[in-house]
DNA sequence: CAGGTATATACCGTACTGTGCATATACGTG
DNA sequence: CACGTATATGCACAGTACGGTATATACCTG
């Protein structure tokens, strides 16, 4: 799957580098706190450093893991072109506050 | 694959996706412009359309495709954690922001 | 109504990915 | 040095998503 979006796409892939957003973690303590197997845990472990989105501190036996900002930052930035879309949904949100109305942004021809 | 993130991870879809950022297309427009046959681009379409990342309008026998925000809003959302991480790395965008990096060996030194 | 165009759907084969379980490796301690 | 802990890896299996081809549906035009 190669790309970051693929790595991404695994549901406890994203709770892993969630629970390292706040702070870094040994793989015993992801494992205990996402209630995953150990091997399971390795295994996401070994796809998301080799996407580059972590990175791993030996201390003694344990691996303590922490994140790498660099694919993520690449999904923001391939978010950048959608940005646009952001203000005109805000816009749209309070013409339906009012009332229910058709109207896309750009005026159309109808039918 | 139920979520966002499974969506976007197929890279024909974020090609429609980036398309549909510019302008809204037609499914053959989709299919000229990215060289996919038309079977694949409905399917796809199909799957953004249930998921919420766009929707139709239908043109004769045209269905024309555009861009609807929310899905894209809700991965913006979930990146808001790891935005701290950003400022650290902002060198090292340029670096991985061409093109998707050979996995970065694991021959990461210090820090 | 026929024929053509535009799009959607069905079916099939295949390839890939995540999981469970077992096991291997690394390290620290008594 | 043997043992316990911490983590990584190998293997078999099951689910599923993608592509391709063929076909169905919808709509327009003459």
């Amino acid at each position: 799957m190669e790309s970051a979006f693929g790595i991404i796409a695994e549901p406890n892939r994203r709770a892993i580098l969630s629970l390292l957003a706040s702070a870094e973690r040994s793989v015993s303590e992801i494992e205990l706190t996402l209630g995953m197997t150990q091997p399971s845990v390795s295994k996401h472990l070994k796809v998301l450093r080799e996407a580059g989105f972590v990175e791993a501190r030996v201390d003694a036996q344990r691996r303590v893991y922490r994140i790498r900002p660099e694919p993520l930052m690449a999904v923001d930035a391939w978010l950048d072109p959608f940005r646009r879309f952001w203000s005109a949904h805000v816009d749209a949100l309070e013409r339906h506050l009012d009332r229910f109305e058709p109207a896309p942004p750009p005026k159309r021809k109808k039918r």
